[in-house]
This record gives C-alpha cells, structure tokens and sequence, in this order.
DNA sequence: TATTGTTATACTCTATAACTATA
DNA sequence: TATAGTTATAGAGTATAACAATA
C-alpha cells in the first residue's frame, strides 16, 4: 500500500507540473499577444525592438552589439539588423567605441529616449490592467515564487553546461 | 501627505506588475526554449506539432480543421500546413466528416496516438524536472493564482469584444 | 450568402556559418 | 589566434487574403 500511495503521488506530482505549465504557458502567451499587438498598432514596433530600447534606455552609457545580444539573448545577427532598423529611424546610433576599433557603442539618440519613455509609459498602463486579477499581496507573493524558479532553472543550465565540459 | 501615499503606491503598483511581468515571462521562455530544443533533438518535432497531437489524443472521436484552429489559436493555413505534414508521416488521417462534405474529421492513427504517448511520458519529466524548484505546495499555490488570472484575462477580452461590436 | 478548408504570400523572429576588420 | 560585428541564408511560426467546394 505504501509503494502503490507513493506512486500515485508521484503521478498526481507529474500531472500537477503539466497542469501548472500548461495554465501558465496559456496566460504568458496570451499575454504577449495583446502586448505585440498594441505595440504594432498604437507605436508600429515590435517586441523586440521595444526590448532593446528598453535595454539602451537603462544605460545610459550605451552598449555595444555584444553586450545588446548577450542582455536580449539572441545571437549577433539578429541584433544587427534591429539596430539598422532603429538607426534608420533616427532612434539609436552607433558611435565608435573608445578603446576598441572592431567595436561600437549603441545609444539612444535624445528623439529615441523620448519615443522610448512614451512607449514605456502606455506600456506599463497596459501590464497593470492585464495584472489586475491580482491584488498587490498575490502579486507579491509570485513575484517571490518565480525568483525561486529563476534560481532553480539557472543551476539547472549550470548544471548541464558542467556536464557538457 | 495623502495624496503622496496614494501616488507612490501606485507608482510602486506598477513598478510590481512590471517586474512581476518580466521576471514571468523570462521564466516562460527559458522552459519553453528548452521544450523546444529538446522536441526537436530527441523526437524531430516541433511544439505545435506536439501541441497539434496532444489535442487529437483527447478527443478519439477527432477534431475538425477549425476546431484545431480554435484550440490551438491559430489561423487555419497554418493547421493546414501542419496536418500535411503529419498526415505525411502517417501520425494522423483526415476523414471525411459524417454530416459536413466541406469538413475533415482529423484524428491519430494508431501508430501517431503511440508515437504521441511515447513522447508525452519523456516530455512529462522535462517539465516535472525544471518545475522542481518548486514544492507541492507552491505548485497548487501558482495553480490556483493562475487561475485567477487567466479569468480576468478571459474578462478583458470579453469586454473588448463587446466593445468592438 | 456564409462557412470549411486550401493555397499563396509575406513578415517577424531566430540560429548558423562564412566573412572582415581589428585585437 | 581570438574577438566584434556583418552578411547571407534557412527555417519556424504566424497572419492575411483570394479561392474552391459545400452549406
């Protein structure tokens, strides 16, 4: 009896995780739907091009393309052509970098952190209304609890990048 | 000094919902690249395949073309495309609908509903194991508050489309 | 007329690999 | 040799619109 509770605990365990992903997944996805969406039509941006303004508007210093691919976490080429797009639009440049010539320092030009802040702003607006089936107490609450996944999920990599060494 | 209080307490409100929103969504597609990669290494799948499969095997009785559409939310050509594809591989059949001659009844073949669950099982464990940063408890606690959320989602959209009507 | 499904097309997002110019 | 960035290409994933067959 012992051995037939603790396998049906283990399946109820491995149901519950489906569960719990799929409902999650579920509501992420929805979720940057309506996000992309609106970025589309109310600014004609996309996620991430939203992303690396995001990411130059935090620094005020600029980053390079490495630094931008490594913070967004997708490869160099992909980076390239953003910034072309957004350097087109007179929204970021890309200045010489000062102690390594293969290299450059994107940053917002003064019309891009404007463009930038106004997008963020509406942008929050929106987060807080798709947020607001919780109140700041359950917010408060998965907020710590995704920490913890963050953790477990990064000594996961770390345990299979050690492997694979 | 009221008036402060209730302004930084929604300022602080939104920074929460931000920071909740991107610390989710982080934890989101870190799970869902590994899904994939690992989809596509060890089976030579691809998730809405999988997910395509995943939404016959509940239904013996098979789904319509529209009906994938609807469960999958996404446009029709993209079903299309994927049905082709597995049909070709003999994971599923279209069969004529009973009462519909402009209708499919799509369903698993045998060896797609044994190919599935094979799948399924291994599949099982990847989630059961990235979502070990979290205790029993904590997984019905996420479960729970989801669901919540994903009313309210359902609400939102609701009231958008009335007011679209 | 409205609906089911297909076809054709295009766009976003991504990865990989070969390339250049510096380091 | 190694690194920063670019270019070219390929593939996944998606949406849109025009179309044929049937309701």
């Amino acid at each position: 009896m012992a051995l037939v509770d603790a396998e049906s605990r283990v399946l109820d365990d491995h149901h519950q995780a489906i569960k719990l992903w799929l409902r999650m997944l579920a509501c992420t996805t929805r979720i940057e739907n309506v996000i992309r969406q609106k970025l589309r039509s109310e600014f004609g941006t996309t996620l991430p091009r939203f992303d690396l303004m995001a990411q130059l508007d935090r620094e005020s210093e600029g980053l390079s393309m490495g630094e931008l691919s490594a913070r967004m976490m997708v490869t160099g080429g992909n980076v390239t052509g953003i910034v072309d797009q957004l350097e087109g639009e007179g929204m970021v440049v890309r200045e010489d970098h000062p102690s390594d010539r293969r290299a450059y320092r994107v940053r917002l030009t003064p019309a891009g952190r404007r463009q930038f802040r106004r997008m963020a702003a509406v942008h929050e607006t929106w987060i807080v209304e798709l947020f607001d089936g919780w109140n700041a107490a359950q917010k408060t609450q998965v907020h710590g609890l995704f920490a913890t996944l963050k953790q477990h999920l990064a000594a996961l990599e770390e345990t299979k990048r050690q492997e694979s060494a």
